[in-house]
DNA sequence: CTTAGTTCGTTTACCGTCCCAACTAAAGAC
DNA sequence: GTCTTTAGTTGGGACGGTAAACGAACTAAG
């Protein structure tokens, strides 16, 4: 009685957008690169078996594919019954995603191979909140230049590049503000791309907790989840939010101000000029003051001086100091309270915990889970766990490069030449 | 450089579904038909015009959709240079989509035509409270009969049916959790299937509250914003939300557990047992106790009771009694808080107050906005308003008809005969 | 009244993509 | 050596979108 296939993609959630043949192509293209990307090697028939597209279109796309670049063929099967197969899998030499990240500390770069190989992972250090927007570009830049000119070098062509900025990132790459930069209303995209001189590839600016959790949803252990929060523990804790395989940024894209949830309004104040936000009883800085009451608690901490007092709570810890233990127990309940509040409106599979909190992971998420399970709405925490990131500090900038792989895999192929 | 539409929504975020000449007539039969929705009436060559389709592809997709009766041809332009065009709408007459809600004490019942024009209202009173959930999911068959039976009698169609429930509905229709009704593991949708003699016309089941916020989205004020909440405000308070046009339901579907939100876990009980959840500050039953002292503190209220309260409560405001008037304030208060934490994790345009804040909404808006330009991160609230829900009681109802026109909308057309 | 100009919508020819079915290819089984 | 089984290609058909030409129906102006 009704038309139309009830689960096709195509026909739903379209925009006033039209469709024609290209895109039916391009569709189908991406449907089998991201089979190979999730089932390699297999043969030809193998994906018209599992896609449910017919033999031939299969082998047309393929032949496609392999005129791009993107797909290779490898020996074949043997010792079965039947003609043996072709085996395709990704072809990662001819291809580079690049990824880029600016921090109130340092600059990263990462690289991976259209298979999400790691290419280069490049990290420098960099005092940018004293300088000003132009000169943490230039430096940027020039990371950029050197990791696209030895990527061209190893003959590799540039797929795209994406950069993480630890802020709010608008649609056309402008942040509008990034406290821990000290940045306000600064183009970077429009700046980038005259600093390398309009590049052919394209380029993207975006928040450091989305790439994040897109890393953490390509590369991690949660592999594939299509609904996962990751928390970065840094300067401030945001939180990069996927939600049934999307971002989720919001009406301006301030979506993910975890660390800013307002608790207690009697509460200890913010580094925000707020009280009782989350940040002040979870964040980097209260794990400090808490744990190693002995560092100033009047003055207020540096991004770069972090590193060594998470550091020293880490081995007091791992030696069993009694008031350390206590005090990552009280920040894992602060944060289990946060992670609570989330999963009752999100209700997400993972929340993955980064930044410093993965190294302190092991003492923080007894009790973060305790307090998830005791003030979750839904039975068994809804179904959320808390995980640790199995990623280094390098997850925005290789969620910068999964960002690019997106694109490829959504049907944003490069040309055959 | 590279290959595909940059926008083009076919080619992005789909599954691994595979597309063919199907998909793209589906697509662009509702890309004509959502153009028809938002701009009626106008001319074929303002929709080739408009969409980019060609002139020819909009003929021939307008003739297809005359013959499925979807659209109608309504008179001639006049007074204007060249030759006039035949205006184009949406033909209301040989179709109808059915919502249903049932609810702690009453069952409701909308039917709209294509345009999203109401063609019936219907409420009985219902004590579903005490009944077994098949004597319930009899009372809803018999008002789902009595309603499908009065549109066919109209010479009408229907399109499809969906059942809001006041719980957590999984993907297949079962009622997981509906503490109002006291239902655990209830197959809805397989039971009113059988009960009403398996339709031809598709039978979904959903959360009220994410029908009620597709309902204020389409039908409301704040008519296609992409990134909106709806708060219910009954027996317990739940967040219907729409994140970049799509409902949000999380990794198990408990995703908009907005009363339960964790503030203080020294506050007072609530009702699922536990401390401090918003709903025990600004719920129905807190703003009762809070308003109307009176009433018994002690015993739990029935949802029955509500309503004359909220009666009282609502007369006593607009006579400015001054107790009840700091009574909302503060409950307003309460709300702002809970809107704040959504605010800074969601970021929406737009919380939309329904159910029994709506009436009330007048005294509760200005503290509730207060509080949460206060508490927001971002500047300005993130941009975030607080409105008064433009829909009855009847919110959840028209969103279940409402569910079934944005099928439509979708691709998913009925046949011509 | 006639002619030019404008706009609408259809007709026609064309092209790209997918599907189906038949075919060739290459191995093991008997 | 022939049969069976599986892999992949080829050619024909259908479908749907595109482009350009065309007829239709109106206004404007001489």
């Amino acid at each position: 009685m009704f038309v139309g296939r009830g689960s096709s993609v195509l026909t739903r959630e379209n925009g006033p957008q039209p469709a024609d043949f290209a895109d039916v192509r391009a569709t189908n293209l991406a449907v089998v690169l991201r089979h190979l990307r999730t089932h390699a090697p297999c043969s030809r028939a193998d994906i018209a078996a599992t896609t449910g597209l017919n033999k031939a279109t299969v082998s047309s796309l393929v032949t496609d594919l392999i005129d791009r670049r993107l797909v290779r063929e490898v020996g074949m099967t043997e010792n079965r019954i039947g003609r043996p197969a072709v085996m395709l899998v990704l072809d990662g030499s001819p291809y580079a995603a690049v990824g880029l990240e600016i921090n109130s500390d340092y600059l990263t770069a990462v690289a991976l191979d259209l298979a999400g190989e790691r290419l280069l992972s490049w990290r420098r250090a960099f005092s940018g909140t004293a300088g000003q927007p132009g000169q943490a570009i230039a430096a940027l830049a020039a990371l950029a230049r050197r990791t696209v000119s030895k990527l061209s070098h190893d003959g590799r062509r540039v797929l795209g590049l994406t950069v993480a900025v630890p802020g709010l990132v608008d649609a056309d790459g402008v942040v509008e503000l990034a406290a821990g930069l000290g940045w306000q209303r600064v183009d970077v995209r429009k700046s980038l791309l005259a600093a390398l001189g309009e590049p052919g590839y394209p380029l993207l600016v975006e928040n450091d907790a989305n790439l994040a959790v897109l890393a953490e949803q390509r590369l991690g252990a949660q592999n594939g989840t299509g609904d996962l929060v990751y928390l970065t523990g840094g300067a401030s804790i945001g939180a990069g939010i996927i939600s049934d395989f999307r971002l989720l940024r919001g009406a301006r894209g301030f979506a993910g101000e975890f660390g800013h949830l307002p608790l207690d309004p009697a509460g200890p104040v913010c580094g925000c000029g707020r009280r009782g936000c989350l940040e002040a009883y979870a964040g980097v800085g209260a794990v400090i003051r808490r744990a190693l009451p002995d560092v100033g608690i009047e003055t207020a901490l540096s991004p770069s001086e972090f590193g060594p007092h998470m550091d020293e709570i880490q081995r007091l810890a791992k030696a069993d100091d009694a008031h350390v233990l206590d005090a990552l127990t009280e920040t894992g309940a602060h944060l289990g309270h946060g992670i609570a509040i989330l999963a009752n409106l999100i209700n997400p599979a993972c929340v993955v915990l980064g930044g410093y909190f993965t190294d302190l992971a092991p003492w923080l998420i007894p009790s973060a889970a305790r307090e998830l399970a005791a003030r979750s709405a839904a039975a068994d925490s809804g179904g959320t766990v808390i995980v640790t990131s199995a990623l280094d500090s390098s997850a925005a900038a290789a969620g910068g490069a999964t960002r690019v792989l997106d694109a490829i895999d959504s049907g944003a192929l490069p040309t055959p030449r």
